[in-house]
DNA sequence: CCAAATTTGTAGCCAAAGCTACATTTCGCT
DNA sequence: AGCGAAATGTAGCTTTGGCTACAAATTTGG
């Protein structure tokens, strides 16, 4: 073979991480919801939530406690901490601007609150400007 | 709790479905790239461009094969199958318009290429199609 | 206040996607 | 032809994120 493309293998890996911290992102965001509508998250509500069994629940909320991004004690809510508060609230930032792009560039309604959910992991803070820009832009 | 809301339901679900084709789609993506430039792929050249150790790339197109999107010989190359190449078709039109859409709204090339490897397995047909509609608007 | 329903925890299974280490085959070159 | 290098295969380990089944705790209604 000929020499390879650095740039298409970091895209790749960039791809990678971002798969990774997709749960952690969605579960945090989710308990932030959560904690603002009722004032706490219960292990039910967020697996109904997400659409899984409630023992992946169980699981994911035991990561972000290893993580330090959540706490909480058998049979009660789950709770953020600071940093995984801060995370929630950068995370449902970009969320919205994702949507808005979508949005602006001609998405339906409907589609791009869909293809949002999966897409807003992948945009990385340089993207994230432009389509804040763009959006500024077009709004004046 | 109320009730859940579906459409977001939908949403993870969604995501979780495109973050398991993602792989398919990249190896079969790669896999006609290097057919094209040196009329076969081979173990060796698939990892080195994926960013992955050798095994991991024996062990993706050994799922391709099971479903029949691949076909090889032990110690040859890979080709795709007729499926795999019709596949491999779509999945390098999305990324060009997935770019092309980026470039669009004012995200720097290089950031774009490496974005769009993770958005594209994201981006639904009809977030798609606005996209091409977009596009089409603004090149006239 | 207690029994039933709900919620949460825990155990254990599975598949996917990564890795290292080592065996085997093929290729390139003298 | 044969030897060393390169490519490929294979074994086996790890983590992650799903799941079901069942046990234990908590909440609720009569
Ligand atoms: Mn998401
Ligand atoms: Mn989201
Ligand atoms: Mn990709
Ligand atoms: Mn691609």
């Amino acid at each position: 073979m000929t020499e390879t493309d650095p740039t298409q293998i970091k895209g790749f890996d960039r791809a990678r991480q971002a798969a990774a911290r997709a749960l952690t992102e969605d579960y945090v965001e989710m308990i932030s919801d959560l904690a603002a509508e009722f004032g706490e998250a219960r292990i039910t509500d967020l697996a109904a939530r997400l659409g899984v069994a409630h023992p992946t629940a169980t699981k994911a909320v035991a990561r972000l406690k290893r993580e330090g991004l959540a706490i909480s004690r058998p049979y009660r809510g789950v709770f953020l901490t600071e940093e995984g508060e801060a995370l929630a609230e950068t995370v449902r930032a970009r969320h919205r601007v994702v949507v808005a792009l979508l949005r602006a560039v001609g998405v339906p309604e409907e589609v791009a609150e869909l293809d949002a959910e999966g897409i807003e992991h992948h945009v990385s803070s340089r993207t994230l400007a432009a389509f804040e820009a763009y959006l500024n832009r077009k709004t004046d």
